[in-house]
RNA sequence: GGCCCUGUAGUUAAAUGGAUAUAACCAGCGUUUCCUAAACGCUAAUUCCAAGUUCGAUUCUUGGCAGGGCUACCA
């Protein structure tokens, strides 16, 4: 066995040797991926578990004694086997040490591994994708990362991909901002004031807001009844004024439109830098709203879409189990449903991507699967590929973000947040000697926005997720900073040692080493698996697990004053292994890896 | 009403249908002469309820219960 023309993993090649060993003793056919292969549990003696239950319909036989049969035959026939043991229907597997040993020197000076080949198909990722009214906040932070860590671990597992952000600017929201700037602004800008300019814009959104219910309050006390009330409120007559003045391209209107939007970009794109997020491709509403009317009218002669008497169009998805969906209004007009289709169409008219996920909150799954069914209807190319990457909505402890009223949690301030408390612990624990005052700066960004990524990170994307401000970030245990530290220890080791050559050695390695290397050699895999089930929380388990066993591996085991030489350069190799993998998934997740700390 | 998602130690989270359900935080007790105690070790504690399928169910099916979301000619 040669490990550089390896190309399968371990487990792969496991499950394809049981599959010929099975053909060869009963002749029956098992698909590969029909074989369970897992880690075997540490009470038991052995690497990886052969589960036999399932092959005994086919075999006639008793778990235990296929087992028996399948390890003898494993054992004799492949040398990576060393033993093999049978505990009710499972068969216990042990790898020979040679085998990692060759894997270790194959790989620990290798940069790339974990990378997969190209192969060929190409990926969308819209994330981000703000309303242009109100400031980022930490809602929208866990979609960010999401589809940045998305974006990487696509690209190492050999996609191309191209990050896009679709930004909401144009609607009755930023006519709310508008109103009430024009009102009450004084011709307040960024650069007036002083303050960020996305949060500027939120300003006047929450103004509006404020001065809306006090409307409200007065018409409801002349006697009207609140719901009426709502739609008569003089402000929101103005907004929705100012949205009409808007489309027909009134030139005061359009001006303070794209100065407000300026002012939120420029906010917005220190916010993006701060976070270390970047985009390939921006879109914008304003450009792409009036699109989907053409598809709708050939769907509407193609009969896919039927027309009301009032001329709507519509299309009916009840027998689909959905209800009956509106895409043109009675004056031609398009809604959100039609911009989207319009959208979708456009972006793979730019790319032909085979894959188009769209990072969205889970309250449109609707929408969502409204949407590609409808594009599926009207036979378009890009149907097929479209995902939703649904993700739960963070909620404060005592409810619901609300930008409208000014509830949240501002991303901002999340950041500034994390980095004094990261700036709070390494004081305190007196780690600032040897640091510049700009490396301390860049430190405890690297370790606050560490702490903040991971911890939006490590939970699957579809829970939902509550944020405790005071409770929830640590710094502790199942955290970026853990994994952090853990790399900056391995990174002090290796300073130390960075004279010593690290030549091939050939020792008796521990149960704990092995188990090292065991569970990097699944590192590649499970960037795989992450990336088919589009989930970065995979990635943030699995590194936490590794700094966990290497930091138990540290406290058992002696490095550089290990017993011999041989022992010092094995351990040495295996640190740089583990430094690199822990790296790279930091890299995935968008987190930075300290030297020190 | 209909549809979708989620219920696992005190808390936050794991577990392609597999062995005695796994970690972290919190609590209690311990550990610093290779690297950095942001660490390591030990102790205690968990599958919402009821049926079903299975050799085997946290996982699949059905029915409850609880929480959330959607069900706009807003975006």
């Amino acid at each position: 066995m040669r490990l550089k023309d390896k190309i399968m993993s371990l487990i792969q090649e496991i499950k394809v040797n049981a599959a010929q060993v099975l053909n060869e003793i009963y002749e029956v056919e098992f698909p590969i991926d029909s074989i369970q292969v897992n880690d075997t549990k540490p009470e038991f003696v052995g690497d990886y578990t052969i589960v036999t239950f399932p092959f005994t319909k086919q075999t006639k036989q008793k778990p235990e004694e296929v087992a028996e049969q399948l390890g003898a035959a494993l054992v004799a026939q492949n040398t990576i086997f060393t033993s093999y043991n049978v505990i009710k229907g499972f068969l216990n597997l042990e790898i020979n040490a040679t085998y990692f040993n060759e894997f270790l020197v194959a790989h620990f000076t290798n940069p790339s591994f974990g990378q997969s080949a190209q192969n060929g198909q190409k990926v969308m990722i819209e994330y981000s994708s703000p309303n242009t009214n109100k400031p980022i906040h930490f809602g929208h932070l866990r979609n960010i990362f999401l589809g940045f860590s998305l974006a990487n671990i696509l690209k190492e597992t050999g996609y191309e991909v191209i990050k896009a952000n679709l930004i909401n600017d144009r609607g009755i929201h930023i006519c709310k901002s508008m109103i009430a700037w024009m009102k009450e602004g004084n011709g307040a800008t960024p650069t007036s004031t002083g303050i960020k300019g996305d949060h500027l814009v939120g300003d006047y959104y929450v103004l509006y807001n404020d001065l809306f219910k006090k409307e409200l309050a007065v018409l409801v006390e002349q006697g009207i009844e609140k719901e009426v009330a709502e739609k008569q409120a003089p402000i929101l007559l103005e907004a929705q004024e100012l949205l009409r003045k808007w489309e027909a391209n009134d030139e005061d209107t359009i001006r303070l439109w794209k100065t407000m939007n300026t002012w939120v970009y420029e906010g917005f794109d220190v916010t993006f830098k701060k976070l270390g997020v970047d985009f390939d491709q921006f879109y914008y509403e304003s450009n792409t709203y009036l699109s989907g009317k053409e598809v709708a009218l050939k769907g509407l002669q193609n009969n896919i879409l039927y027309q009301k008497e009032d001329h709507s169009v519509w299309i009916d998805l009840e027998a689909d189990g959905l209800d009956q969906k509106l895409l043109l209004r009675g004056d031609g007009t398009s809604v959100y449903m039609t911009q989207d289709i319009g959208t979708a169409i456009l972006k793979y008219n730019d790319y032909k991507m085979d894959k188009s996920v769209y990072v969205i909150g889970d309250e449109q799954n609707y929408h969502m699967q409204v949407l590609k069914l409808i594009l599926q209807k009207l036979q378009e190319p890009c149907a097929d590929g479209i995902y939703h990457l649904s993700y739960g909505m963070v909620e404060l402890p005592n409810g619901k973000m609300k930008s409208r009223e000014g509830n949240v949690v501002d991303a901002d301030d999340m950041v500034a947040e994390m980095t004094s408390i990261a700036q709070k612990n390494t004081e305190e624990l007196g780690k600032v000697e040897g640091f510049t005052e700009e490396e301390l700066l860049e430190l405890y960004n690297t370790l606050g926005l560490g702490a903040l990524k991971f911890y939006l990170l490590r939970v699957d994307p579809k829970k939902k997720m509550i944020f405790n401000p005071e409770e929830s970030i640590d710094f502790h245990g199942f955290t970026g900073p853990f994994i952090q530290y853990t790399h900056a220890r391995i990174s002090s080791i290796l300073r130390k040692a960075n004279d010593i050559e690290l030549k091939s050695v050939a020792i008796e390695m521990t149960a704990q080493e092995k188990g090292l290397l065991k569970q990097i050699e699944q590192f590649p895999n499970l960037l795989m698996q992450a990336a088919t089930e589009y989930n970065p929380s995979l990635v943030c388990i699995y590194i936490f697990n590794l700094a966990k066993e290497y930091n138990s591996f540290l406290a058992n085991h002696s490095i550089l004053k290990a017993d011999t030489n041989e022992q010092m350069i094995f351990r040495l190799q295996v640190s740089t292994l583990v430094k690199n993998v822990l790296a790279k998934g930091l890299k995935l997740l968008g987190i930075n890896s300290p030297e020190r700390m």
